[in-house]
DNA sequence: TTAATATTGTGAAATTGTTCACAAGTTTGA
DNA sequence: TCAAACTTGTGAACAATTTCACAATATTAA
C-alpha cells in the first residue's frame, strides 16, 4: 500500500501577498465600513455574520464583501458566515487599528482646535501628542492639555517624539512648505485639510479632506438632477 | 451654380445628454480640481491652457482631461487649448458655482462652529442662513451673527427659508433622525459629518466627510508600507 | 442518513473607467 | 503659401473593478 500523499497544509499566505496583487483605494475604504458595521454586530450580539448582512451596512453587494475580504485571507466558513469578532480583529489588524499612532497637529485654528477636542480619535488608536502653530499668541500656551510647539521646531520636534502621522489645518498659502518640512522629518503619512494640491514624494501617503469639493459634488447633484447620472 | 448645402450649425449638445452617458463621480471630482487649476491659471494672467498643462494640477494625464471636459462639450480650440475664463465659467455652470445656495447646518459644536466661521464657503456661494440645535443654552442665541433655532422647528424652517443644502455636524446617534426630519422637508442634497451610514432616499444625494475613515486609510498604508499597494 | 438550505471563495463574464493613437483643425515662422 | 509644431476630440484598445454563477462545504431538520 503506498503511503498517502500529505496535504501541503502550511497556513495559506493572503491572495494579496499571493498574487502580488494590488488592493484598491476602494477596497480599503470598504474595509473601514466593515469594520463599522461588525462593531454595530458585535454590540448587539451577532456570533457570526454573513456578506449578506454585511454588504448591507454601505449599498454593496455581497460578492463585493467576499471578494474584498478574500483579498486578505478566508476568514468565513461555508454555510455559516464570518465569525463577528474575530473578523474585527482581523480588519483591525489590516488597518493598523490593532495598536496606537502618534500624531502631530499642525495649525491651530478652527479645524485644529475641533480635532484636538474629538474623543474618539484616542479611542481609535490616534493620539495627538504634539501640537504646532506659528502664532506668537499660540505658541508655548497650553491647548487642551497640549502645549503649541513654533512651527519653526517642526522637523525636530516630528524625530525627537516618533510621530507616525500628521494632520495639516493651515491656510492653503502655507501647506506644501509646512509638508515639505514634515516629509524632511521622515514622517510617511499626512492627513491634509486644506483644499490645495500638495506634492509629496512616491513613499509619503497624502490624504486630503476638501469640503469644498464635496459641497461643489452636492451643487452639482443639484444642478444636475433630473438627467441620467451615475451616482 | 447649385447653392451650397448649409452646414447644420444648431449648438452642439453635450456628450452626456446626447448618449444618455453617464457622468461618473471621478468626473465630478477631477471637475472641482479643474476648477481650481483654473483659478490659479487665471490669477497669473493665462488667457489659453492645454489639457496638458492642466493635467498636471492633479497627477493626471492630457487625455483624462479632455476625456472628462469632452462629456459637456468641445470648449477647446485644436492647436491653441482651452480659453481659461471661458473654460472655468463653463466648470462653473456645470458645478452649480455661477450663483448661490441656501444652505442650513444642524449641530452647533466644534465642527459646525468651525465651518460657521469659514469665509471661504460664502465666497463659493454657499451661505449659511440657518443654524439649529438642540441644546437650550444654544437655541436663540447668536452665533456669528446667525440665529440658532431649536432642532424641533427644523422641517418647517427648512421649507420657509427655502434651504437648497443642508450640513449635518450633530452626533452620529442623532444623524438619522435629524436627516429624515431633513428629507421630509424636500431638502435634496445633505452634507454628513457624522461617521456613520445614514439612509437616505434615491432623489437625496448624500456626501459623507469621513475624518475617521481617512486616517484608517493611513494607518493602513503605514501598516502595509512595502507591500505592493495600488496607490 | 439524507435532503433541504445556507453561505463562502473564486474563476469568468460583464461593466466601468482610463489611456492610446490619430484625424482634424490651428498657429507660427520661413 | 507652405511646412512644422501644437493641441483638441474621440473611437478603440486596454485596464481595473464589480458582479455573476457555481462548486465546495456547513448546518439543520426529519
Ligand atoms: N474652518 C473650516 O470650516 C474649514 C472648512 C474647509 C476647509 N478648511 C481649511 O482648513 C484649514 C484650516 O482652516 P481653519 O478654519 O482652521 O483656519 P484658521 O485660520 O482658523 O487656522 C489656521 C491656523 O494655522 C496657523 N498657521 C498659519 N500659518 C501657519 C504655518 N506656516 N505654520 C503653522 N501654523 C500656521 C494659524 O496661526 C492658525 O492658528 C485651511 O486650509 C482651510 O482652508 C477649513
Ligand atoms: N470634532 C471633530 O474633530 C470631529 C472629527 C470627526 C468627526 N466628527 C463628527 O462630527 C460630528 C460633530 O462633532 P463635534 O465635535 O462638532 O460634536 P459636538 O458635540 O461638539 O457638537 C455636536 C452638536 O450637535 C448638537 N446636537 C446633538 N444632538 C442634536 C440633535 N438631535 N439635533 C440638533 N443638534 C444636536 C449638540 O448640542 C452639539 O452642539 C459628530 O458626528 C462627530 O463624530 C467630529
Amino acid at each position: 500500500m503506498r503511503s498517502m500523499v500529505r496535504q501541503a497544509h502550511h497556513k495559506k499566505e493572503s491572495h494579496a501577498r499571493l498574487t502580488g496583487g494590488r488592493v484598491s483605494e476602494s477596497t480599503v475604504r470598504r474595509l473601514s465600513l466593515y469594520y463599522r458595521g461588525l462593531s454595530t454586530f458585535e454590540r448587539e450580539g451577532y456570533k457570526t455574520i454573513s456578506s449578506k448582512d454585511l454588504a448591507k451596512e454601505g449599498r454593496l453587494t455581497p460578492a463585493q464583501v467576499r471578494k474584498d475580504l478574500s483579498f486578505f485571507g478566508s476568514f468565513g466558513t461555508r454555510g455559516l458566515g464570518y465569525p463577528v469578532k474575530e473578523l474585527k480583529e482581523k480588519i483591525a489588524r489590516i488597518l493598523g487599528l490593532n495598536r496606537t499612532w502618534n500624531v502631530a497637529l499642525v495649525g491651530v485654528g478652527n479645524v485644529g482646535s475641533a480635532l484636538v477636542s474629538y474623543k474618539e480619535f484616542p479611542k481609535q488608536g490616534f493620539n495627538i501628542k504634539l501640537l504646532f502653530d506659528n502664532d506668537q499668541r499660540k505658541i508655548n500656551k497650553n491647548h487642551k492639555g497640549i502645549q503649541v510647539f513654533d512651527v519653526k521646531d517642526l522637523a525636530s520636534k516630528l524625530k525627537e517624539h516618533k510621530i507616525d502621522l500628521v494632520i495639516l489645518a493651515v491656510p492653503a498659502s502655507a501647506a506644501q512648505a509646512v509638508t515639505d518640512d514634515v516629509v524632511s522629518a521622515g514622517v510617511k503619512s499626512i492627513l491634509n485639510f486644506a483644499p490645495t494640491h500638495i506634492k509629496v514624494p512616491d513613499d509619503v501617503t497624502l490624504r486630503s479632506v476638501n469640503m469644498a469639493m464635496e459641497l461643489e459634488h452636492l451643487s452639482f447633484s443639484l444642478v444636475n438632477k433630473g438627467y441620467p447620472l451615475k451616482f
